[in-house]
DNA sequence: CATGAATGAGTGTTCATTCAT
DNA sequence: TATGAATGAACACTCATTCAT
């Protein structure tokens, strides 16, 4: 047996079937909902008993939320990505109304059990920060556009915000009803919009470009 | 017995108690949420038994639908009111945009209700049909501002309405997750945008104004 | 139909169905223990739904303590009529030697869940009022043998309780273990005792007979 | 290899481990009782794995009993010591009832898991000789006053240890509900309730000193 | 011997719904 | 129609015990 015996450690062991638990927990979830899936459920799916599931997870809340962290994790590095390719603020804004656009369709059972989570009007601090770690990709990206002169300094960044994925949210969900859903449109208006309200070069008096990145990256703490 | 016998017909008070049962639930529900919320709560609420809710009631969804019908009717009337005062059609979404933006942070648990009602993609037939009512305020509006020539007849409707709801149901959730809510500045925002969007002042080639009410109103059926 | 109809009213119907579980809870308890009795159980020795249990009683606490106070109370009034027949205080304490010998060895699994129930060192409030009203029968007893001049006045009342009941209760345990128990060893080991050691005429200057009944009552409360 | 290795054999180690399982387990059990204290919670407390207490324990059960067994020992140990530095029959006694009076108070989640042990009517024969060995402290101090002329001869030992070990485990629960608990009037009452009734001086015909002792050990087999 | 992950039977409790009165 | 007692399926979670490593 040479140094790269294959047998993985406990430790990898662990992580590998959490991913396993979690895995069949997304499947599971996103077929039957938070109320209709049963901890049971999730066991059978990937051939364990009962009692395993909590031998990882505490409790079926406990599970939700580690699915839900997993999934705002794996969307926020897709947003990342759809961003990166771009270098012009308004290319990568509408890039990433179609990953979210798209997103919204395929996955709208997990925001929707995101939203639900969030207890009445209790603060959820750990849902809260899942999606602030999301949306910052907006943020970044509409904070570096003034930082770079293409956005108006003027725009208000929690706005703009509301405005881009509530639009993107609510057309993904009428997109879903429709039997041939086409994107496109969305898409077309949100970025004509955002060019025509937030471009600089829409301003009578275009403001110096200063830096706001940083007052952005406060920003979004304070108001999500 | 003269024509104004004050006794009420049958009919009279099977309504009126459906009305005091819908009452309860509405509170019941608004408060506990849909799982939080038994049937007993609401028979309590209203000092009847259990099974006379079963009277009037075959399920307790059926008593959530007939609930929400009501709630949704109610909305629609207040955004219709809203919009009766104002004449000028950006005045007009204006007005709808507070009072939906007041009534997302009122009445967020019965907007999440019939979110969640929709099971996953199969499509619910009565959820549609409410929210294609509510909607239809604005979708009135806005044809109505094209005839009239304010607004750019070449703007999609539905696209616009995606962006008009879905802008400010999300930013009523993230408005009720801060301390000091201020909902000015986000419809400044929209109506700004959509100024900037869809006025037909803006466009380079203003098209002659037909009549997109009817239309539109077929629209709406089929694209929600 | 004549106005002794024989149909039971609701609230008797009630009561009836409530004894019935008490009972039959006190069977199965008695048999298997605290922990050992299922909720389930009790319910099928009356031949009932599970959940029909807890139409009458919270919880499954809820049930053994309802249980116990019918118990205590049962035996309170045993030991009360064991009591009334005779007039002789010495006769008096025998009497009821007897009566909670006999009730301790029959019915030691609910002496044994009282006990378990006071949850370490937390007072139980109930469970000891119910003690407190059963051994009220030996307080009454022996203040009012005071009273008469037959128990000399300077016992201490708690003293001699804690002596009497213990002395008795572990007299119950060994008996049980035994193949043939004779219990009438222990009651004339416990009155002799009680005679030699309380008895009025053995002291060398007898106190004049006051009235302490009064004043035992109040020490009950306080000392149990 | 000198004698003096210090390298523990085997079984030294096995007993080690033993005692460290068994002393965890007191501490645990002390303060959860027999259902609340988890066998894994005995582990934790030592830094073992779960598995390795049913290396050295078949069962939760016997684990409980071997700890029983022990703290059984441990009290007799100390009622030996307390009663060994009495020369006076009565002197004994006194120390005796103090020794025991205390460890109620202590103790009392133990002698209460002792005697919830002994399953309903069914004999256990490994708790009753543990208790067995334990009042032999009285037994013998019993006897030997017998035997010296100091205890009347006629007074029957079992029924004497009875009143003697139920008069203090029934005050030391009492007392423990109390906010300001006195042993010294519960100790007084049974001395002199003592010397009252076995003393060989209150006897108008004092029997001739015979040994009991053997007599005696022999009973206690037999009445416990 | 030690480990600790896996097991799975076991149980108190809830609540929408029914139905005899 | 109204009642409300009865139903019983459903389910999250626990924990003593096992056994492959």
């Amino acid at each position: 047996m040479g140094l790269d015996d294959p047998r993985p450690t406990r430790r990898q062991r662990v992580e590998e079937k959490e991913r396993a638990i979690l895995s069949a927990a997304r499947r599971i979830f996103e077929e039957k909902g938070y109320e209709g899936a049963r901890v049971a459920d999730v066991a059978t799916a990937i051939g364990v008993a009962e009692g395993t599931i909590y031998t990882y997870f505490p409790t079926k809340d406990a599970l939700v939320r580690a699915m839900l962290e997993r999934f705002w994790e794996g969307i926020t590095e897709e947003a990342r990505a759809a961003v990166a390719g771009q270098a012009d603020t308004f290319a990568r804004l509408e890039a990433l109304a179609k990953s979210h656009l798209a997103l919204c369709i395929r996955n709208w059972p997990f925001l929707e059990m995101t939203l639900r989570i969030v207890p009445g009007r209790s603060q959820d601090a750990q849902t809260r920060s899942l999606m602030r770690g999301y949306v910052a990709v907006f943020d970044e990206t509409f904070a570096s556009g003034q930082d770079k002169g293409e956005l108006a300094a003027s725009g208000e960044l929690w706005v703009a915000r509301d405005q881009f994925y509530g639009a993107l949210e609510y057309s993904g969900r009428t997109l879903m009803l429709r039997s041939n859903p086409d994107p496109a449109p969305v898409i077309k208006a949100l970025t004509d919009s955002f060019r025509a309200s937030y471009s600089a070069a829409n301003q009578s008096n275009p403001l110096e470009a200063v830096s706001y990145t940083h007052l952005r990256a406060h920003e979004t703490e304070a108001d999500l």
